[in-house]
Formats: C-alpha cells, sequence, structure tokens
RNA sequence: UGGGGAGUCGCCAAGCUGGUUAAGGCAGCGGAUUUUGAUUCCGCCAUACGAGGGUUCGAAUCCUUCCUCCCCAGCCA
C-alpha cells in the first residue's frame, strides 16, 4: 500500500564514513548538528539534521546538538529553544549530547594560551582596519603585521589584560601565526580571539573575550569526540585551517586521537524560496508576516503550523540525495513528500470552501438520514463516520456549471450525479442562485440495486442544516516571481495574495477537530487544524484535469 | 591573472579501483483500476555523461587542453 522505501542512494559521505569505520579508525560514528542559535531553523537546516541524525542511525553511534554560540552579540535563549523544538519536531533525539560552545570557553582559552607560548599564536594591536589592509587580496599576498613577532610573554600578558577586561573592544586580537603570504586567504593568520564587552545568553559577562568559529568549532567537535564533522560547501577552504588548529592543538597534548574529518556538502537551495537568515529576520522584524512560525515562512515553525510533516521532511531529505553539486530543487518535490506521507496518514473528510446551495426538490423538508462515510478509501480499518443527509446542502460552486465546458462530468442540467455515498441526482438548473435536483430514493449509496445508476461523477456535499462553518486559510507563495533584469529589494516582490481567508462549510465532525490534526478535505488537498481555530491548507491534491 | 570546489535526462542523483543495452526518484507522456478528475497500478521517457583531443580491444569512468558555474579578501557563522 505504500511506496517501496527505496534504499537511501549511496552518497560520497556515506562512502568515506563506510571507509573509516571498516579501516578502524573509528569505532563509532559520531555526528553533531551544530546552529548557531541566532534564528529559527528552516528547510534547509531540515536537510542538515536529516543527514547527522539519520548517518548514525544506519551506521551506529550518535549525533550531539552543539550550539555554536561564540557570538554575543546575534545569539538568543529564545533560539536556543526554538531550535530544540525543531530538532525535536522531526523526529531526532540527542540527549544527553546538549553541548555548547560556551562550555569550551575556558579550555579554548587554556588551548590558546599552548599556541601562544609555543609561537603558533600571537597578540595583535592592529586596528581592524590595518589587518584589512594588510591582509592583501585574491592575487596579492598580506603582509606580516608589525607585532607579529611579539614575545610569547608579552602576548600572554596582554591576552590574559583582554579577558580580563583591561582592553576596549577592536584594540587587540588574538591571531594564529601561520602564513602572511598563503594562497588560501584563510590562513593569513587568522583571527582566533576578539575583544566582544556584550553579554552573553549562556555565560553571561563572565567574559568580554569571545572565540571566533574557525578556533572554536573544530576544536568543540575534538572535545566532544565528533569523527565526521559536515558542514557546507563554503568552508570547504576553512578545512586546512580546521585541521591546522586541531593538529596543533593535539600537539600540545591537550586532544585524544583520531582527530574529527570536516566533509562538506552541498547546501539546499529550493526554487520560489527564500532561505536567507537575513531577509527571514526582516520579514519577521517588519512585520510582514504574522512571526517565525507564520504558515507561510520557510521555517521548520511555519512548516508545522502549515501542515507539513516530520516524515514529509525526512522523506525529501531522503530523495534529494547529498552530494557536492550545487542543488536547486523544484519546490513541488517537497510539495510532493508531503502529500505522499499525509496520504497516508490524514484522514478524509468532506468540505466546502465556496459554498452554493443544492435544493433536492422531491426530498421530504424535515428528513435527516445518517450515511456512512469511510475515513479512507485505501484503509476500511480506519472506520467510517456519520453524516447528516438533507434536502438542502452545501456543494462546491465549481460543481455546477450552467453550460459544461467539454470533459465536465459534474452537475450541469440534465446530467446525473452521485453526491458521495448518499444518493445520485439529476440537476434540473440553477434558480435565484440555487442548484435545483431530484433524487432517485432507490439510489442510496450501499443499498441493493443503487449501482444500477452510472453515473461519472462524484461530489461531495455538506448539509446545510448541519454543517460546521469556519475559518479556512489558503495559502500561495509568499513571494512572486520578480520580473526579469530589474534589480530592487526582494520586499517589493512579496505576494499580497500569500494568503486568502474562506468561509467554509465543513462536515460536523470536523468540529471536534484538535489543533495540530491533519486532514484530507477531498478534493482540496490536506489541511490542518490551527491552534488559533480554522483549518490551514498545507498542500492542495494533484488535480489532472486539463480543460 | 590567486586559492578552493562543481559540471551525468526539465529538477535531483547512482555509477566514476575502465568492460554486456548509463540505477533510482520527481516532473512529463500513454494506459488500467477507482463512490476523491486523488490514491494505487502498468508502460514510455539520456546511442548519452560540459566541449575537444589522447591512451585502450573497450572510457561517464584514465591522461590532456579548454569552457561554464559556485565559494573565499568579517575582529559573522
Amino acid at each position: 500500500m505504500n511506496k517501496p522505501v527505496f534504499p537511501p542512494a549511496s552518497n560520497f559521505i556515506r562512502q568515506v564514513v563506510e571507509a573509516d569505520l571498516a579501516s578502524g579508525r573509528y569505532k563509532e560514528l559520531v555526528t553533531r548538528f551544530p546552529p548557531e542559535p541566532n534564528g529559527y531553523l528552516h528547510f534547509g537546516h531540515a536537510k542538515s539534521i536529516c543527514l547527522n541524525f539519520g548517518l548514525p542511525r544506519q551506521y551506529g553511534g550518535r549525533c550531539h546538538l552543539r550550539f555554536d554560540d561564540t557570538n554575543p552579540t546575534k545569539e538568543e535563549q529564545e533560539y536556543v529553544d526554538s531550535i530544540k523544538e525543531a530538532v525535536r519536531w522531526l523526529g531526532f533525539e540527542w540527549k544527553p549530547h546538549e553541548h555548547f560552545a560556551s562550555d569550551y570557553f575556558e579550555k579554548l582559552y587554556q588551548f590558546a594560551r599552548a599556541l601562544i607560548e609555543r609561537g603558533q599564536a600571537y597578540v595583535d594591536s592592529q586596528s581592524a582596519d590595518e589587518m584589512r589592509a594588510t591582509r592583501g587580496t585574491l592575487t596579492e599576498p598580506g603582509r606580516d603585521s608589525p607585532f607579529r613577532n611579539r614575545s610569547a610573554e608579552e602576548s600572554l600578558r596582554l591576552f590574559a589584560e583582554m579577558r580580563d577586561g583591561q582592553h576596549a573592544d577592536g584594540s587587540h586580537v588574538l591571531r594564529a601565526k601561520i602564513d602572511m603570504r598563503a594562497a588560501n586567504i584563510n590562513l593569513r593568520d587568522p583571527v582566533m580571539y576578539r575583544i566582544r564587552h556584550a553579554h552573553h545568553h549562556r555565560t553571561g559577562d563572565r567574559w568580554c573575550i569571545y572565540p571566533t568559529y574557525d578556533w572554536a568549532h573544530g576544536l568543540s567537535d575534538c572535545i566532544e569526540g565528533v569523527t565526521h564533522s559536515l558542514c557546507t560547501l563554503e568552508f570547504e577552504d576553512h578545512r586546512p585551517l580546521y585541521d591546522w588548529f586541531n593538529q596543533r592543538v593535539a600537539e600540545a597534548g591537550f586532544l585524544q586521537l583520531p582527530l574529527s574529518k570536516q566533509i562538506e556538502f552541498a547546501r539546499l537551495n529550493l526554487t520560489y524560496v527564500v532561505l536567507s537568515k537575513r531577509k527571514l529576520i526582516q520579514l519577521v522584524e517588519e512585520k510582514h508576516v504574522s512571526g517565525w512560525d507564520d504558515p507561510r515562512m520557510p521555517t521548520l515553525a511555519g512548516a508545522r503550523r502549515r501542515g507539513y510533516t516530520p516524515g514529509g521532511f525526512r522523506l525529501f531529505a531522503e530523495r534529494i540525495g547529498v552530494s557536492k553539486a550545487h542543488q536547486v530543487i523544484e519546490f513541488p518535490v517537497l510539495e510532493d513528500c508531503m502529500r505522499d506521507d499525509l496520504n497516508e496518514t490524514a484522514p478524509r473528510r468532506m468540505a466546502v470552501l465556496d459554498p452554493v446551495k443544492l435544493v433536492i426538490e422531491n426530498f421530504p423538508a424535515e428528513r435527516e438520514e445518517i450515511v456512512q462515510l469511510p475515513n479512507h478509501p485505501q484503509k476500511p480499518d480506519w472506520g467510517k463516520r456519520d453524516a447528516p443527509f438533507t434536502r438542502e446542502l452545501w456543494i462546491e460552486r465549481e460543481d455546477f456549471q450552467e453550460k459544461p465546458e467539454k470533459g465536465y462530468f459534474r452537475l450541469f442540467p440534465g446530467n446525473e450525479v452521485r453526491l458521495r455515498f448518499g444518493y445520485v441526482v439529476k440537476c434540473i438548473g440553477l434558480e435565484n442562485g440555487v442548484v435545483r435536483c431530484t433524487y432517485h430514493p432507490d439510489s442510496r449509496s450501499g443499498t441493493p440495486g443503487a449501482d444500477k445508476y452510472k453515473v461519472k461523477g462524484n461530489i461531495h456535499w455538506v448539509s446545510a442544516r448541519r454543517a460546521h462553518a469556519a475559518e479556512v486559510r489558503l495559502y500561495d507563495r509568499l513571494f512572486r516571481e520578480p520580473e526579469p533584469g530589474v534589480e530592487r529589494d526582494f520586499l517589493q516582490d512579496l505576494n499580497p495574495a500569500s494568503m486568502t481567508t474562506v468561509q467554509a462549510q465543513l462536515e460536523p465532525s470536523l468540529a471536534a477537530a484538535k489543533p495540530g490534526e491533519s486532514f484530507q478535505f477531498e478534493r482540496h488537498g490536506y489541511f490542518i487544524a490551527d491552534p488559533a481555530g480554522g483549518f490551514n491548507r498545507t498542500v492542495t491534491l494533484r488535480d489532472s484535469w486539463k480543460k
């Protein structure tokens, strides 16, 4: 009943992992998902999370959740909380391995002192502008800082003073002494520490010097025993630095071997979707959306409210694969994964989003028949539910055409159609905006002889008297396609029609829907009950009707 | 003009220690089943692997030249 679960495609990361495990270089696989808590997680992170947590599931081992909180000016506790929630929601667990780079600040400080003592790091007192000027360019080598040969003793003293708060922001930095003429710019004496008199969300005011990413990341990996450190392509030319730092600190006797290995893969790009953190922050701060969890946002919090599922994301991650080639995935691929997942898990319901009244003229006004509706056409064990069938019903406006276009087989004057799981009705015509019909009393679904009525059309309906009226939100892309050739701010491409709200008529059972529950509204797509009331459309159904 | 990467069907992606007809998924096309024009099912869908040379009995897989695209000059990550 389910599509065969195709085996995970081989990829270069699996190959490396398998080889390392087979060679005995690493006893078990340890990965980590290392977000900086400076925003909410988005679709792109889902790929990384599934990769980092999925690999150890397959090969044995574990994945740590580590917050890369080395820059106090951008990070907040709110983001830490939202990240944990999102990872858990996706179906992954990291406990007890919840770590913070800030847990290692003291160790990192001691490691740095060791490098200074060994002549591998020095305090530079140039200004940021001077450093930029002497770094050289892509094609020209850099020049040594005048402070490069400062004695270890003096650097040690200055470094201690920096930590003590005796120096102003920007007055000094600690730099690795590598090679100012290196072709790889990252090796031109990279900064290890900068002074920032700022409050950190976890360490408070205990520190006023903070390690940079390059200095902190690889060492955090090694401290935790991470074997394979997976990151995105833009860090490829940081790898020599990653290894340099780890090796120097290992030489100083601080690390256990083997050291961790950095492997880069292509980040996720989705057509029509903005995944730039800077822009997402802007959307929230300028209130173009209701928040990080606005159902239109490409965040995991938004996806959740939109009705996207963890299983859908996991399927997506598996489908798109992992490689080093830049990938731009067509957005419908993601939507299709959600359909695949929801198709298996969402009960069916009848809902009329654009109601028009239908009256069955020969059906008694007071009569109310109970018909039984299956909860899933392919899963009889899901059972059935009751729905009242009455003389007046709501049907979909698009299910009636006074003058049918070719190929149309729903209601039009003279045509017969089945009201799903109810009776076959014959359409008379439209009068004062009401579709008038008569029914065949012996055509009720499930009764003997009812199948003598052969009709092509089969439409959904809701009892007008017993319907549950509710607000239903329909979503479109947050951004329109930008006009080609016109250079302008991305906000100008915001789609004003990205959310439309309709008053829908739903079958009575939907009145009891609990927030977070997903349903398929037949012919309309998948919908989720929102905590704030009403329903959000997750995704439409595929529609192969071509006019 | 420096360094680091990548180029296999519209979109992804296997294969790349050279060896029958270049996996698979998504999309598309055709058909069957169907009380959702959904789902499900079946069939079709690259003489071709960025381009040109070369090595070889044989190359997407090796060598070579070239082309295109992406990343790097934060005291961001």
